[in-house]
DNA sequence: CTTGACCCCGTAGTGTAGTACAGGGTCTAC
DNA sequence: GTAGACCCTGTACTACACTACGGGGTCAAG
């Protein structure tokens, strides 16, 4: 077992598309890997870890300009992590709102799917009276 | 005040871009609307109500692929109401299961918050090193 | 020494919901 | 009669996160 990677290899251990490798190097998300004679990638170890911390962090709701930011922090050997700290406050508050609104999505739909019988013709029904109507939605 | 409107009326009524009307209209979403000499669009008052329609839709997180089916299910004049109320169920339950992994993703969000003291270097950052190991998110 | 699997690069396309812009015509008021 | 506000069309661009493709080079097995 080699110690480096090619990019299949990458691609199949981090469970992600070979194109994906690829387009994080070019956004800065993997760094350039060395490459052999040929040309190919060889992939240390620690970009199979890497892609794995995108991957976590994208399943946090992270976008990928944040991940950058990321790891720019867990790069700088001596900075504090107050910044990371800050960052993931921030994404929980807007995890929040996002419950918040999905939350008031919800409770419109059901009000609407209350007033729908389901066996009248469309011009009575409920639901889309209530998308049509002047006001409001009640 | 005449019975028709321009598009910038129409747009400044419904709160939206003028070239978001000519969007829908491409899209099937606003109807082709008649034309004067000089062919500019004179929108019925209904136009009016329809962008309305689609707004609050919109609100209620139905895409607008969704939104022209509902418009055209409003649109058979003796269809019954039934499929509509499929689809409303059916965002209902789509709603449901975004908020429920949101709320993963917060509990998630929680835990790291709490690993991480603020103070220390990014070393010991327990939210990065929380990315970053080799098992499942604790 | 050829076949097939893999790799390279650069560019272009996907989907969603718009938004902007260039290069024109029209309409209203002064 | 001309300035400024409005309208027309078609095309291209935005953001986001990929994904695909064309046209080539490389590598291991048989």
């Amino acid at each position: 077992m080699p110690a480096t990677l090619t990019i299949g290899q990458l691609a199949k251990l981090g469970q992600v598309n070979l194109e994906t490798i690829r387009f994080y190097e070019r956004g800065g998300l993997l760094p350039e890997p060395p490459r052999s004679r040929s040309g190919y990638r060889a992939f240390p170890e620690g970009a199979a870890r890497q892609l794995r911390f995108i991957k976590r962090a994208q399943e946090l709701g992270f976008s990928l300009a944040e991940i950058r930011q990321l790891l720019a922090l867990k790069a700088e050997p001596n900075g504090d992590c107050a910044k990371v700290c800050r960052q993931a406050r921030e994404k929980l508050r807007e995890v929040d709102e996002k419950i918040q609104h999905l939350q008031a999505m919800k409770r419109a739909l059901q009000r609407l799917t209350r007033a729908c019988s389901g066996n009248r013709r469309v011009s009575e029904c409920g639901i889309l009276e209530n998308l049509d109507r002047e006001e409001a939605r009640s």
